[in-house]
DNA sequence: GACAATTAACTGACCGGTTAGTTAGTATCT
DNA sequence: AGATACTAACTAACCGGTCAGTTAATTGTC
């Protein structure tokens, strides 16, 4: 038996980090209000006093399970812009594709779900969130626009429609999974389904 | 004093859809859990106890809310049906604008929003949902599509993916509204978008 | 290397505010 | 007057937040 009585080591270094992870699950699976502290604090291994020592209060805890889930976001964002090569088709496709494996398919993705169901409980965090992703993410797509445009790829379109169609599909499929797909089993092959969607926006898009 | 005795008139028969009606927007502007009943009952200008007279408990309530709120949703899709007359893209269209102005435009909207966000909480309305809404929406769709595809309007596409591609914007658009559109100004003009995202997705649908 | 003395991570019982649900009583209708 | 729509005061449970106490690690002393 290595450590079933280690069960409670002291390991200050790790807390914090756990008890994001275990919150931000039960965030996303039950919502921010029916979330018990108790059961957070025990998905992470420890009991709710420890949670205190580490957060001030639960709003505290939501707002470090955003922050902590959208930081490492934004500085994949950057460098993903400064090199671009190939055609503006490529290059959209990529920065779709590098967004869906950052946060399609990891734990983050609950990220996207959580502020929409808890965006007008924390008004401000809602608006963070939004410069902090959003609008950073559709300064993006209007260069590859741009590019594409200049290019003679592309039609000339409105960029704030555009970058909301293109992003429609991914984002709809991140939200299915975390919620009505989550009891429903049929759920769809989302790299097939990024690929065709992909696709028949781009199509929409050529000149 | 004019009417304090008008406050609480006996109106049996108004009091059940007045308490939807206030349940429906305050779930989903704070969701389920974060909901107080006596905010409910005070919207719809009653008290709790009238409240329990009209409904077991939060839960029936909230059932309540999702079923009296999508009904009237099924019964005008059926006829949207059978009325087949022009192109597949236009009817296609119509599809969708009818989708919109019924789910998009009205207060019914939020049930979406709703069914996202408390799909976890209620597994059992999810599934009655999907089944109800979605795949009869799914269904419908496929129609359209077999029958583009038989004119050689539409190209071979898989009926799922596109069900989901042609939808996407107009689902994102209502959940955005409800959510993290409600706290940053900055909305987009629907009619606008949904005639773009069409129009984009009809181009990449097309032979 | 053993054995305090000290520090600090962690626990769990507890408190108080909040809210789903109840019920005894009041007002209104026929 | 009898029936019933409705109210408001009430209860019980639940949960966010606290804190006195426990236990694991570290340091100091011989």
């Amino acid at each position: 038996m290595e450590s079933p009585s280690r069960a409670h080591r002291r390991r200050k270094e790790a807390r914090p980090a756990e008890l994001i992870a275990a919150a931000l699950k039960l965030f996303v699976e039950h919502g921010f209000a029916a979330t018990r502290l108790d059961d957070v604090a025990s998905a992470a291994g420890v009991t709710k006093g420890t949670l205190y020592l580490y957060f001030d209060s639960k709003e505290t805890l939501f707002r470090a399970v955003i922050e902590q889930n959208i930081l490492p976001l934004i500085a994949r964002a950057e460098d993903s812009v400064a090199h671009h090569d190939g055609t503006a088709a490529e290059l959209l496709r990529g920065l779709l594709l590098d967004w869906w494996s950052l946060v399609g398919e990891t734990e983050a993705g609950g990220v996207l779900k959580l502020m929409v169901t808890e965006a007008r409980n924390f008004p401000d965090v809602a608006v963070y969130y939004n410069e902090a992703v959003v609008e950073r993410a559709k300064r993006l797509v209007s260069q590859v626009l741009d590019l594409g445009i200049a290019r003679g790829e592309f039609r000339r379109v409105d960029h704030e429609m555009a970058f909301h169609a293109i992003f429609s599909p991914a984002m709809m499929l991140i939200i299915w999974r975390y919620s009505i797909g989550a009891c429903c089993g049929q759920n769809i092959d989302p790299a097939h389904f990024m690929d065709f969607s992909f696709d028949l926006t781009l199509n929409g898009l050529k000149t």
